[in-house]
RNA sequence: GCCGCCAUGGCGAAACAGGCAAACGCAGCAGACUUAAAAUCUGCCUCCCUCGGGAUUGCCGGUUCAAGUCCGGCUGGCGGCACCA
C-alpha cells in the first residue's frame, strides 16, 4: 500500500470540520485544558512559516491532553484590525473590510490545512461587532474607573504615517513599521493608567510559570527604581523637586539640570536673563525626533537659567540650574540635581561647561571619571555622612530629608501610561461623547457596539485628525448625559486593544448579554498554556495582564493573572540562516510544502529542526528524513502480526519511548520526543515484524504530531472508532529498566574496559568484575589503589598512583 | 554602556541531577537490488596515528576520582533595554 497523504489528509480534514471533533465540550465537570496560542494579523502575505511551530506545538500538546481526557478548548482568530489593511485600503481606495475577510478566509484554509485541531465553532474576529462591542464596554470601564482620561501631551508623531505613535512603537527613534522619522508633538491623547498597575504587574509574576526570560524582559520594560524626591529652594522664592536614586550624594550636587519642557521655565521666565537663548534651545529640542536626540547623546547640550539659582539642602550652596535634553520630562519629576563626581551624563555635562566636580565617595579618580560603584565607596566630604558606606548613607540622608521637610523616599518606574489613541480609520471606534457642558461622556452601555461607520476616504485630514473627523453626520451627536449638542471621539483604539482580553471571549464567544459568563470563565480561566512570540512579552503580553488585573478588580474575572504559563518559540531562518524576508527572497512557503510532503510531514519537521525556544534555519534536504519516517511508519502495515501485548523483545522499548514521548511534550521537548520514535522504528525494522499492540501504542504516540496519517493508518488496522477518540497509552516505570546494563570501567577517568551490572550489584562485586578484565588488570598492576568509585548504573572509575 | 541567553562533527542537533561526548536526522562514501538511474535496504561516517593508542564540546585557568555540564577570567554571536537620574 502506498503512503498517499494527499488523500489522507483531505480526507481527515473534511472529516474533523464535518464532526467538530475537536469542539470544546459543554461539560464543565470535567478536567480542564486551555491551551492559547497567538491569534494572527491576517496579512496579506498568507501564513507564514513561523505560525506552524508555534501552532503545531500547541496542537500536539492539546491532542495529548485530549487523549489524556481532558476537556480541551485550543481556540484560534483573526486579530484583524491594523495598519496593513488600513494602508491597502488608502492606496486602492477600497474598504479594508473586504480585504481582511478575503485574507482571512485564506488564513484559515490554510490552517485547517495543517490539520490543526482548533475549535473552529469558537473562531473570533477583533473587527466583529459582536467582538468590538465588548473591547468599547471594557474601555468605558476603564474610564469609569479613572483609569482612562484624555491628556494633552508631548506624542510621538510619525512624519511618514501622519500617525501618533505608543512609545512602543518607535524603536531606535524611528517609526516601527515605516522607519520614518519621528518628532515630538502635543496632542490630546486617550491614555490608560497602565503604571498604577506596575508594582502589581511585576509582584504578580511570582504566581505564575513563565519561561524565565519572559519574566526578565517583563521587569525590565516596566523598570523598577528606587531613591528619593528631593525639593531644592530656589532665589526664585519657589521650589525644584528632583528624583535621585542617590540622595546619598547630595553634598556632591552642585548644579541642577531640567528638562526643555519643565513647567518652572514658564513660572520664572521673568526672571530669566538670557530668556531668547533658553526660547531658542527649546525649539531646537522639541524639533528633534527622539532619534536625532539618542544619537547625539554623547555630546552634552544646554543652556544655564541665568536668574534663577538652587539651593543645595545639606551644604546651603547657590547652585546653577541648566535646561537640557538628557533629561527626559517623562520620567521622575523631569529634573535632576547633577552630582558630576558620581555619575557620568552629569561627569559630561560638567566637563563641557566647565562646573566643579566635587568627590563625596572616595575610592575612584574623578580626575579621569565618574565614580558609580556602589559597592565599595566611602562618604567624603558630605559633613554627617562622611564615613558611611554608600548604603548606610542612603538611609541617613533620606532620614534627613524626611526629618527636615525637604523630600522623601520614592518609587519610580520606566513604564509610561498607554497612549491609547489613534488617528487611524480601521481599529474600535473610542464610544467617548464630548459635550460642552458634561465633559467627555461614555457611550451608555445598551447603545454599544458603536459601530464604524462606512467612509470612502482613509487619509487623515490636513490636521491630523482621524479620518472619521470628515463623517460630521456622525461626528455631531447629543449628549447621552444632558442631551445637548454633543462631538463623537474620531480617534480609534490601537491594535492591542483586541488582542488584551481575547483568552477570555474564547471561552464563551456567543455569549451577547456578557463578555464572558462568570461560569464559562470560573471553568476555562486561567489559560493553563500560552505560547507565542518573544516579541510580544513586553506590549501585548504586558497589556492583557493589565487588562486583565482590571477586570479582576471589577469583578468580571476570578483570577488575579490571564495566563498561567507562557513559552516561547523560536525563530524559523531561511535557509541561508538570514531572518526570512521578501527582499531576501529567502521565504519559505508553507502552501508549497504541504503540497510537495504534506501536512505530516511538514508538522513533524518544523517540531524536529531543533530546541522548540531557539532559532533554526530551515533546510530543505533535512525534511526529508521527516517524510521517510513516515513512509516507514505507513509501511509498519506490511510487516503487521497478530499480538495483542508487546513481544517480549520490544516490550521495554515501548514502555521506554512512551515514558520519553509523554514527558518531553510536557516539556516541549519534540525534537527528542520525535528522535525517540525514529529509534523506536528503527529497532521495529530490525526484528522485522510489528504486532498489533505495539502498532496500536505507537500510533498513538506519534498521533499528536501527525494526525492524519495515524488517524488512517488506526482506520485500516480497525483499532476501534477513531484514534482521537482513544486513550494515551500508559508505560510501568519497572518496564522501562533493563535488569542488567553494560557500563564503563574506567582508571584514572579513562575507560579501559566494561561490565555487566545489575539492579542489586555491589561495589565490591563491580569492582572485582572490573579487576578480571585483562586490560583494567594491566593498568592498575604494579600501582597502589587510592580510591574506588562505583556509581550504581552509571560508572567505576579505580584512581591508582 | 547595562541586563539576559548562547557557543558540541561537513550540517540541524542529543547528552536525565557532574558519570562511556556526538542519540536522532541531513549530507557524503561503500555495497545490495536494477540493463541503468531514482527509490529502497545494509554498512561506514569528529580528528590524528607508528594500529597499542592519543586528542577533542569557542579560548585560558580552577574545583572534582570524574567537567559539554559547576566556579573565575576572556573571545565571538543573538536578544532586550538604552541619557530612566
Amino acid at each position: 500500500m502506498e503512503y498517499n497523504f494527499k488523500e489522507i489528509e483531505k480526507k481527515w480534514q473534511k472529516r474533523w470540520l464535518e464532526q467538530h471533533t475537536f469542539s470544546a465540550k459543554q461539560d464543565f465537570t470535567l478536567p480542564k485544558f486551555y491551551g492559547l496560542v497567538e491569534f494572527p494579523y491576517p496579512s496579506g502575505a498568507g501564513l507564514h512559516v513561523g505560525h506552524p511551530r508555534s501552532y503545531t506545538a500547541m496542537d500536539i500538546i492539546a491532542r495529548r491532553r485530549r487523549l489524556q481526557g481532558y476537556n480541551v478548548l485550543f481556540p484560534i482568530g483573526w486579530d484583524a484590525f491594523g495598519l496593513p489593511a488600513e494602508n491597502y485600503a488608502m492606496a486602492n481606495k477600497v474598504h479594508p473590510a473586504p480585504i481582511t475577510h478575503k485574507n482571512i478566509d485564506r488564513f484559515r484554509s490554510q490552517l485547517q490545512m495543517l490539520g490543526l485541531s482548533f475549535d473552529w465553532q469558537r473562531e473570533i474576529n477583533t473587527t466583529d461587532p459582536q467582538y468590538y462591542r465588548w473591547t468599547q464596554w471594557i474601555f468605558i470601564q476603564l474610564f469609569k474607573h479613572g483609569l482612562a482620561y484624555k491628556k494633552e501631551m508631548a506624542v510621538n508623531f510619525c512624519t511618514r504615517c501622519k500617525v501618533v505613535l505608543a512609545n512602543e512603537e518607535v524603536v531606535n527613534g524611528v517609526c516601527e513599521r515605516c522607519h520614518g522619522p519621528v518628532i515630538r508633538k502635543l496632542q490630546s491623547q486617550w491614555m490608560l493608567a497602565i503604571t498604577k498597575y506596575a508594582q502589581r504587574l511585576i509582584d504578580d509574576l511570582d504566581e505564575v510559570d513563565y519561561i524565565d526570560r519572559v519574566k526578565t524582559s517583563q521587569i525590565n520594560w516596566i523598570g523598577r527604581s528606587t531613591g528619593a524626591e528631593v525639593r531644592f529652594s530656589t532665589t526664585a522664592g519657589d521650589q525644584l523637586t528632583v528624583y535621585t536614586t542617590r540622595p546619598d550624594t547630595l553634598f556632591g550636587a552642585t548644579y541642577m539640570v531640567i528638562a526643555p519642557e519643565h513647567q518652572l521655565i514658564e513660572r520664572w521666565k521673568e526672571r530669566i536673563t538670557n530668556l531668547p537663548k533658553v526660547r531658542e534651545y527649546q525649539a531646537m529640542a522639541a524639533r528633534k525626533s527622539d532619534f536625532e536626540r539618542t544619537e547625539i547623546a554623547k555630546d552634552k547640550t544646554g543652556v544655564e537659567l541665568e536668574g534663577v539659582r538652587a539651593i543645595n539642602p545639606v551644604t546651603g550652596a547657590e547652585i546653577p540650574i541648566f535646561i537640557s535634553d538628557y533629561v527626559l520630562a517623562s520620567y521622575g519629576t523631569g529634573a535632576i540635581m547633577a552630582v558630576p563626581g558620581h555619575d557620568t551624563r552629569d561627569y559630561e555635562f560638567a566637563k563641557v561647561f566647565g562646573l566643579p566636580i566635587v568627590e563625596v565617595v572616595a575610592g575612584g579618580d574623578i580626575e579621569k571619571e565618574a565614580f558609580t560603584d556602589i559597592s565599595t565607596g566611602t562618604m567624603v566630604n558630605s559633613g554627617f555622612l562622611n564615613g558611611l558606606t554608600v548604603e548606610e548613607a542612603k538611609k541617613e540622608i533620606v532620614k534627613w530629608l524626611v526629618q527636615n521637610g525637604k523630600g522623601e523616599p520614592k518609587v519610580n518606574f520606566k513604564l509610561r501610561d498607554w497612549v491609547f489613541s489613534r488617528q487611524r480609520y480601521w481599529g474600535e471606534p473610542i464610544p467617548m461623547v464630548y459635550c460642552e457642558k458634561c465633559g467627555w461622556v461614555p457611550l451608555p452601555e445598551d447603545q454599544l457596539p458603536l459601530v464604524l461607520p462606512d467612509l470612502d476616504q482613509y487619509e487623515q485630514t490636513d490636521t491630523g485628525e482621524s479620518p472619521l473627523a470628515r463623517l460630521t453626520d456622525w461626528v455631531n451627536t447629543t449628549c447621552p448625559c444632558c442631551g445637548g449638542p454633543a462631538r463623537r471621539e474620531t480617534d480609534t483604539m490601537p491594535q492591542w486593544a483586541g488582542s488584551s482580553w481575547y483568552y477570555l471571549r474564547y471561552m464563551d464567544p456567543h455569549n451577547q448579554q456578557q463578555l464572558v459568563s462568570p461560569e464559562a470563565v470560573k471553568y476555562w480561566g486561567p489559560v493553563d498554556w500560552y505560547n507565542g512570540g518573544m516579541e510580544h512579552t513586553t506590549l501585548h503580553l504586558l497589556y492583557s495582564r493589565f487588562w486583565h488585573k482590571f477586570l479582576y478588580d471589577i469583578g468580571v474575572v476570578p483570577t488575579r493573572e490571564p495566563y498561567q504559563k507562557r513559552t516561547s518559540q523560536g525563530m524559523i531562518l531561511g535557509e541561508d540562516g538570514e531572518k526570512m524576508s521578501k527582499s531576501r527572497g529567502n521565504v519559505i512557503n508553507p502552501d508549497e510544502i504541504v503540497d510537495t510532503y504534506g501536512a505530516d510531514t511538514m508538522r513533524l519537521y518544523e517540531m524536529f529542526i531543533g530546541d522548540f525556544e531557539k532559532t533554526a534555519p530551515w533546510s530543505s534536504s533535512s525534511i526529508k528524513g521527516c517524510k521517510r519516517f513516515l513512509e516507514r511508519t505507513f509501511g509498519l502495515m506490511d510487516i503487521l502480526c497478530d499480538g495483542e501485548d508487546y513481544s517480549e523483545d520490544l516490550a521495554m522499548e515501548f514502555h521506554r519511548t512512551i515514558k520519553k514521548v509523554s514527558e518531553d511534550i510536557d516539556a516541549m521537548g519534540f525534537n527528542t520526543a520525535i528522535a525517540a520514535m525514529m529509534a523506536l522504528i528503527n529497532r521495529i525494522y530490525q526484528k522485522g515484524s510489528v504486532n498489533r499492540a505495539e502498532l496500536r501504542t505507537f500510533l498513538l504516540l506519534l498521533n499528536p504530531f501527525a494526525p492524519h496519517i495515524t488517524e488512517e493508518m488506526w482506520e485500516i488496522c480497525a483499532f476501534g472508532g477513531e484514534i482521537s477518540g482513544a486513550s494515551w497509552p500508559a508505560y510501568d516505570e519497572a518496564l522501562c529498566r533493563a535488569d542488567t546494563v553494560e557500563i564503563a570501567v574506567q582508571v584514572n577517568g579513562r575507560v579501559r574496559g566494561r561490565i555487566s551490572v545489575g539492579e542489586d550489584t555491589t561495589q565490591q562485586q563491580a569492582i572485582e568484575m572490573a579487576m578480571a578484565d585483562p586490560k583494567v588488570a594491566a593498568e592498575v598492576s604494579g600501582k597502589t589503589v587510592v580510591k574506588q568509585i562505583y556509581v550504581k548504573g552509571k560508572i567505576v572509575n579505580i584512581v591508582v598512583r
